[in-house]
DNA sequence: TTTAGCTTGTGAATGTGAACTCAAGCACCA
DNA sequence: TGGTGCTTGAGTTCACATTCACAAGCTAAA
């Protein structure tokens, strides 16, 4: 299968991989068996063989995979293997929350630039990083940043992803609960917490 | 199609439905047709066609679908028909952009109690709801909670798991990122944003 | 070198959802 | 009342993803 496209659901699926190779490969492994591996992440040893054959032969048949070699595969995969620098837009619980959360890192991103409309917060350094205005984010353009965290009300997220779009990112991860309209080439994922727990009384048992 | 079961899919799909009728209906809009709903949530009219169809015959041909109408079934669907009582644990910056997020009330969550293992923060009363100390959370029984929202650090989800299911909740929302180990009956649903992130950069153009 | 015990890699079968098409049905107007 | 234009509902086809089963291949030990 070494020259299929990989298949978006298994993409979906190499940054939970990612993570859990990167803890056992904390814990100080070197090999793990797609059986080991299925258990720790809970899910089934024939997936996670068939979403790796998809690009290339990594494992050695009885002993499993070499953790390291996989890791830089995904990353590779993923575009992970260069840091990301990225803006963060909007600095109140939520951006702040964006700002404090380790899970980035993990992933080689880095937040160098945040705004806030909000005069009081304006000039704050937080986590390393100065709130600037939000009416400066058009001098991003010469920062070279190519990802967009827009984290702000409803009311201004459209506002703040065009401020983005003409800073030059190319993608945008979405906290706010609309729909951004962007250029086709700008990828945005928006991710509305109420929304995945809008789900969960359907699925929890009756009793 | 009237009894078939509803694909998987289509239950996610509900909560964006929802979210998309309730802002039209609070346009004073009575009808939609697929087309133009479609439109609004960049979406296919036919999914949207194939996804109603699944429950019922709510539409008129040649007019479109009654949005009040359409809005109860679905709440009724998702058993958002009656008021979810829900439980924090953690209350720190992630903790409190949930608290203070407008999105949970339009789906009939209301957070009802909030936890956390810091002093200082034990007491305060924030967007309505005093903070308690965690220890304190086998005491929810009483409250008839059904739901719990994990915020805390990835070391202590695992414990907060445990005890919000000895309190009798049905269903947790987890950020931290993390596998939580609970019985079968519970449904858990893990939101890591950093792993939303990590797919931006496959997708972003390569220019 | 041979054997035993694992584990991978992958083709085939199965399941599931998306895309498309079109007949049937409603509203409105002449 | 009849015709026109629009919209739904659902059957069909197609594409994709998951599950399964098993041959191929590695390691280690005797």
């Amino acid at each position: 299968m070494r020259y299929h496209k990989i298949p978006d659901e298994t993409i979906r699926r190499l940054p939970v991989y990612l993570r859990g190779l990167l803890f056992l490969s904390g814990e100080g492994r070197q090999n793990v068996s797609s059986r080991d591996l299925a258990d720790f992440l809970s899910m089934n040893p024939w997936q996670i063989r068939k979403d790796f054959s998809y690009f290339g032969d990594f494992g050695t048949r009885g002993v499993g995979y070499d953790i390291k070699k996989l890791i830089k595969q995904i990353n590779k995969i993923l575009k992970l293997d260069v840091v990301h620098k990225a803006a963060l837009v909007g600095v109140g619980n939520l951006g702040l929350a964006v700002l404090a959360y380790p899970g980035f890192g993990v992933y080689n991103f880095n937040i160098v630039a945040a705004f806030d409309a909000d005069r009081k917060k304006i000039g704050k350094k937080i986590k390393g990083v100065t709130v600037e205005d939000i009416l400066k984010i058009r001098a991003l353009k010469r920062k070279k940043i190519d990802l967009g965290i827009i984290a702000v009300p409803r009311d201004a997220a459209q506002e703040a992803a065009g401020a983005l779009v003409n800073a030059g990112v190319k993608g945008i991860l979405n906290f706010a609960p609309c729909y951004l309209n962007v250029p086709k080439k700008i990828k945005v994922i928006t991710i509305d917490i109420a929304m995945d727990l809008a789900r969960l009384p359907y699925y929890m048992s009756a009793s």
